[in-house]
RNA sequence: GGGGAAUUAGCUCAGUUGGCUAGAGCGAUUGCAUGGCAUGCAAUAGGUCAGGGGUUCGACUCCCCUAUUCUCCA
């Protein structure tokens, strides 16, 4: 097939020119990392950031849209990861090229269209073309998608449109929400010899490597209900997905998407990093697929403000990078660091259009060499237990390793399967699968049960004709209706879901936690312990319902920690402000939590700060803050804010209006709530700085009666250590002079103990007793106070006197205590044991005891047999009195 | 959110069913050997066994709580 060499760039552009022409308003990727929506965490389809649309729960401002979208596909329903680097065409990150209508255009525009673009622009031979359209569900009454078909006769042949199933052919955002039948787009790359023989008709949706889909057209028209049954929805909308690198595959005329220039790049480096060729030896080139594919999602996430960590979205994006780091360790004999070298590469040929990439290029890499090292550190202590795995397996002469042994490696190490069973067949040995699975799947059961949440259908109350309104800017209470509600079940207890036709409520995001208060009615108060936004919708949650849930409801948030929250979120923006001004503008935040008691800031910088860092913030934003600065805030454009110097964070996603908020030359782009003036906000102390991963710090502050809470409770311990030291001229020198008197007497004790252990040693030694060859010390020791003495002293009368049987009563803390030793040579030869006799002595004190042969111990309650206990001792030794 | 594990000398780690009054290697200090160095030999210092409770005659070891870190599942 022929047609104009494109490269990346070209087709991205051109694809977003052409539905430019059709009308289309051309919109940023939104970032990679969800952040509202409790069922996804990852952007993993091109409809994703108009989801709120979809559902009804946000307005559109444009009917129609085109962009691309980076998505990543590792978990969940749409699970490629253990496929990436196997076959020629999956990817985790990869980016969507689509255009929609918001209850616009439908089937017919959007079929043409995309037969325009492909035939015409990128002018992919028309032979080469197949189509499918629904075939139609008899389960679910819909029948056949004669609509499109009708569409695409008009450019192909009927034989050349296929119909589908369900499973190909019905299109479902998960298990409820808005769905629709589809058309898919295939394309047939092989030459035209194998055409010839076989009809490219036949291997459609076959996994045939060179017949592949590159567009997926989705017709919205329905609602998927929790019941299951399917609504027709009053507005229909088109929502189509064209994967960017498999369409590059096949404009440039390769059968694989890591032949085309997106990926070449960063193969070649991998390459002479490693002195391998790629195409030689497909285990070679499975990690370099796997590496380059890798790379690009976890600098993605990374630019996105995702890090990688133990818990959820974090926790994949370590995952992700584990599995290239495994790769590179075992099929490219790489011990090192080696991925984040390559991010220059990367960002040399995607930064232009994801700017995002190029700003934090440094911090990318240094997050990935810190995860890289990380897990080599781990994989090395995880060969060091497999070590010890294989030498006792030798001992066993079994081939085969039990499976839990390989799951706890792999659980508690973190140490993979695959590589497990690799290193033991150098040695012959099998690991017992059906025994790791086992240990698997208990696993997931566990987790499963304990994480369940229950969640009910909305039920809908009063008409929300008007959409859902936030009046919290402006106040503080207000009478609301309940438009819809649900109850939902966890763990945690039964709680219910709320929305009001308009709230005061702040509903926590952007790092600010969610407004509490109460709603009430006449008598029946119901306290609102959180709010929280779900698919733009601000969700107060409660733990019952009111009486009469249709009556208007007077909605009061509490207003204390509402202006508490706003103080710390104001000193939120000076201390971002303050930080780029005294650490330089690299600082970028990662992170921030406000909250009434407290503030939390995570922001890039590459090092501790410094006591005199830390001043020199603190003194600068409390300068802000006597500067009596009052807050100017507006909404504007994107655009316009960008252009009057506010800051937009990385990885957020901002609508085309946005609100500004504005102390003094700090500007920022920020839904929260904000106090009027900065001096409201008190004083503003650091109380914590520290680090929690690399390149990026911590610092927890606080302000107004938080600091004063502080304060007092700094005054209240300075009180009480003076009244203890008698309100000493200098405290700093009473608590010092305390400290050393302190150590001298705890000197002078353990003199004294070394004496009294002393004199106890020389009246035992007068009180030796020749028994045979024996030399038998017996009685009491009334000068030790502690079980600790008396054992010194029993070890060393062991190094003074040979042929020693030393049996000593002691009374330590009013409670008796037995100790017999006896000589090594004496437990050999007269077989002798300290342990046996110390029991059977024991009984004089009604106590139990033992320990070892030449050692033993024994304690009891009654002191009046203490010296019983010890004629006991002897004559057990002996056999007779002495 | 749930499970598993780790925390012992400056560093890397041993430490047996609870008991030989806590060990090794590297590093540090000192001395000795050598013309000097690489180095070798010897000695010494260095420990709240993460913190707090409990069980026991006796806890680094067993149990509970807390903190930090690692790891797996969701």
């Amino acid at each position: 097939m022929k047609n104009i060499h494109m490269d990346a760039q070209t087709i991205r552009q051109k694809f977003l020119d052409f539905f430019r022409s059709k009308g289309h308003n051309i919109i940023p990727s939104s970032p990679m990392v969800i952040k509202d929506d409790p069922s996804l965490m990852f952007t993993n389809a091109g409809m994703n950031q108009f989801k709120d649309i979809f559902l009804g729960t946000a307005p559109f401002r444009h009917k129609r849209i085109a962009n691309s979208q980076k998505c990543l596909r590792v978990s969940g329903k749409h699970n490629d990861l253990e496929e990436v680097g196997h076959d020629c065409y999956h990817h985790t990150m990869f980016e969507m090229l689509g255009n929609w209508s918001f209850g616009d255009y439908f089937k017919k525009e959007a079929i043409g269209w995309a037969w325009e673009l492909l035939t015409d622009e990128f002018r992919i031979p028309k032979d080469r073309i197949y189509t499918t359209v629904f075939e139609g569900s008899s389960e679910e009454g819909i029948s056949m998608d004669g609509e499109a078909f009708d569409h695409w006769k008009q450019y192909l042949d009927e034989d050349r449109i296929l119909t589908g199933s369900k499973k190909d052919n019905f299109w479902e955002m998960g298990d409820t929400g808005p769905c629709g039948p589809c058309s898919e787009i295939h394309v047939d790359l092989r030459p035209d010899q194998e055409r010839n023989k076989v009809n490219g008709r036949d291997l459609v949706n076959k996994g045939h490597p060179q017949v592949i889909e590159i567009w997926n057209l989705v017709f919205i028209q329905y609602n998927r209900r929790i019941s299951g049954e399917l609504e027709r929805l009053p507005k229909k909308h088109v929502d189509t997905g064209m994967g960017f690198e498999r369409l590059c595959m096949v404009l440039q005329q390769k059968t694989s998407s890591y032949d085309t220039d997106i990926f070449q790049p960063v193969i070649r480096q991998i390459s002479i990093m490693c002195d391998k060729k790629y195409g030689d030896n497909e285990q070679v080139d499975v990690a370099m697929r796997v590496i380059s594919d890798h790379l690009r999602a976890i600098a993605f996430a990374v630019a996105d403000g995702q890090l990688p960590s133990n818990t959820r979205a974090g926790y994949v994006i370590r995952r992700i990078l584990r599995r290239a780091v495994r790769y590179y360790f075992t099929y490219l004999e790489q011990k090192q660091p080696l991925i984040f070298k390559l991010v220059p590469s990367l960002v040399a040929s995607m930064g232009h259009a994801f700017p995002e990439l190029q700003a934090q290029q440094q911090f990318i890499e240094k997050v990935i060499r810190e995860e890289e090292l990380s897990f080599l550190r781990t994989l090395e202590s995880g060969i060091k237990r497999l070590d010890q795995i294989i030498a006792e397996a030798g001992r066993g002469k079994s081939a085969m390793i039990n499976g839990l042994l390989a799951f706890e490696l792999y659980d508690t190490y973190g140490f993979p399967l695959d590589l497990t069973e690799l290193i033991l067949k150098e040695h012959n040995l099998t690991v017992n699968r059906s025994e790791f699975d086992e240990g698997m799947k208990q696993q997931r059961q566990r987790s499963k049960t304990d994480a369940a949440v229950d969640t009910g259908d909305w039920i809908m109350v009063n008409d929300d004709a008007e959409g859902q309104q936030f009046i919290g800017y402006d106040h503080t209470s207000a009478d609301v209706l309940i438009t819809r509600y649900r109850k939902v079940k966890s763990k945690e207890g039964e709680f219910f879901h709320l929305v009001f036709d308009r709230t005061p409520f702040y509903a926590e995001s952007g790092g600010q936690v969610g407004d509490t208060g109460y709603i009430v009615r006449g008598n029946d108060r119901i306290s609102v312990i959180n709010t929280i936004k779900e698919h733009n919708l601000t969700v107060h949650l409660t733990k019952k319902l009111p009486a009469d849930i249709a009556a208007q409801l007077r909605a009061q948030v509490d207003v204390k920690a509402r202006m508490d929250t706003a103080r710390n979120h104001s000193a939120t923006h000076l201390l971002h402000y303050a930080l780029r001004k005294v650490l330089g503008n690299h600082v970028e935040q990662k992170g921030s939590l406000v909250h009434p008691d407290y503030l939390r800031f995570d922001f890039s910088h590459f090092q501790k700060l410094g006591e005199d860092e830390i001043r020199k913030v603190e003194i600068l934003v409390n300068e802000m803050i006597r500067n009596n600065h009052d807050v100017h805030i507006r909404e504007d454009s994107f655009e316009n804010a960008r252009k009057a110097g506010a800051m937009a964070l990385f990885g957020e996603k901002y609508g085309d209006r946005v609100r500004m908020v504005q102390f003094g030359d700090s500007i920022e782009l920020c839904g929260g709530t904000h106090i009027e003036n900065t001096c409201q906000i008190g004083y503003f102390k650091i109380i914590s700085e520290s680090s929690i991963a690399a390149g990026i710090r911590r610092i927890e502050a606080i302000t107004g009666s938080g600091y004063e809470r502080f304060v007092e409770k700094q005054e209240t311990v300075m009180k009480e250590l003076n009244l203890l030291l008698g309100n000493p001229p200098d405290l700093i020198k009473a608590v010092s002079n305390l400290l050393d008197e302190k150590n001298q007497l705890q000197k002078k004790i353990t003199l004294h103990n070394q004496q009294q252990i002393n004199a106890t040693k020389d009246t035992l030694l007068r009180q030796v007793k020749k028994v045979g060859d024996i030399n038998l010390i017996y009685g009491e020791t009334p000068m030790l106070d502690s079980a600790e003495a008396v054992k010194d002293t029993a070890y060393q009368l062991r190094n003074q006197v040979e042929n020693l049987c030393l049996i000593l009563g002691s009374l330590i803390n009013e409670k008796p205590l037995l100790t017999i030793m006896i000589a090594d040579n004496l437990v050999k030869e007269k077989n002798l044991n300290a342990s046996d006799i110390v029991k059977i002595a024991a009984k004089e004190i009604q106590g139990g005891g033992g320990g070892q042969p030449f050692y033993a111990t024994a304690g009891g309650k009654t002191p009046g047999g203490l010296s019983k206990a010890v004629e006991k001792a002897v004559e057990t030794v002996f056999g007779k009195k002495v």
